[in-house]
DNA sequence: GACAGATTGTTGAATTAATCTACTATATAT
DNA sequence: ATATATAGTAGATTAATTCAACAATCTGTC
């Protein structure tokens, strides 16, 4: 259960005279601090929702590709398969997500999502897009195309070196 | 406890056929996908050291703002309070920092690194500096100063609205 | 075709983190 | 002096994460 109001702790706002130190040097804190707040105000867009953790995500995955293995759920939202198998039954439950076992394979449980689930899918994309909003207005069109090509080119440099799974 | 290999799930490295869908639209998902990994790799770099959660951040914060509460380092680092309380305690027991009553206000607790735990911060530093490259190496340094001014440009964003706490 | 070994999904136990409430001591304002 | 607010603490509750064990099924090898 999330909470409701504006209740939560929250990390310090700009302006407060807190000295950073040498956090103040790592983008990786950058990041951090941009995306706990954004989760926080998504969160709190969607307290009503009883949205457990991996569940838009994983929605969202499922959504893209169709068929969907558990595992590969796993591996595409980084979250553990016995994690995944709590997700997808809560949205078997809430009727947003379906399993079909493989024809050809057995073992698997192929994902899709339901219309409702893609309903409700897009009411959160919506909600994501508003959240976001407020920060993106910040940046011309120009700089937010630049801001994603430095951020894929980041996120590829993980590829060079040993990933996990 | 954090385990040392490279076993965990792990954040699906790009290039493996999976379609992100909407999700690719949003920055915030971008954010999020790199700082999981950058912290998973520093998590992976200090298993053998029993880092708490929010033990390096307040570590940080202590260090660059001696004599801070511990009120004010729950807002810095956005933590709960009582959450604060236990890092503290644990912070003082490996003698990382030191409490001292504030001769002013005796409800405080005037927050200080010790030499030690200035040392200990500065491997903590290296070692994120470390973590860090493999990713900063992507960006030339006119493109890794573009993004910082982006990234503080969008965080400043959340001044204006009402921001908790 | 049978066996060994790997993989998929599942369960439950154990650990850890986050949240909330209530309480004590001290401070501030009236 | 009294009321109200704030800093720090403690404990209970809940949620999230990790880990190990397991059954079913597949794959390759003989």
């Amino acid at each position: 259960m999330t909470q409701s109001g504006r209740k939560q702790p929250g990390h310090q706002g700009p302006e407060t005279g807190i000295q950073l130190g040498r956090l103040d040097e790592f983008i990786g804190f950058r990041l951090r601090r941009i995306q706990n707040q954004l989760s926080r105000d998504f969160a709190a867009a969607t307290a009503d929702r009883n949205l457990r953790s991996g569940l838009f995500s994983s929605l969202a995955i499922i959504a893209a590709n169709p068929g969907i293995s558990q595992n590969e759920l796993s591996g595409a939202v980084g979250l553990d398969k016995s994690i995944t198998v709590q997700i997808v039954d809560e949205l078997e439950k809430r009727q947003l997500a379906v399993r079909k076992r493989s024809q050809t394979d057995r073992r698997r449980h192929a994902l899709f999502a339901t219309d409702a689930g893609q309903t409700y899918l897009d009411e959160l994309f919506d909600i994501m897009a508003r959240t976001e909003d407020i920060v993106l207005h910040q940046l011309s069109r120009a700089e937010l195309g630049l801001l994603r090509e430095l951020l894929d080119r980041m996120y590829q440099a993980f590829d060079q070196k040993g990933i996990p799974l």
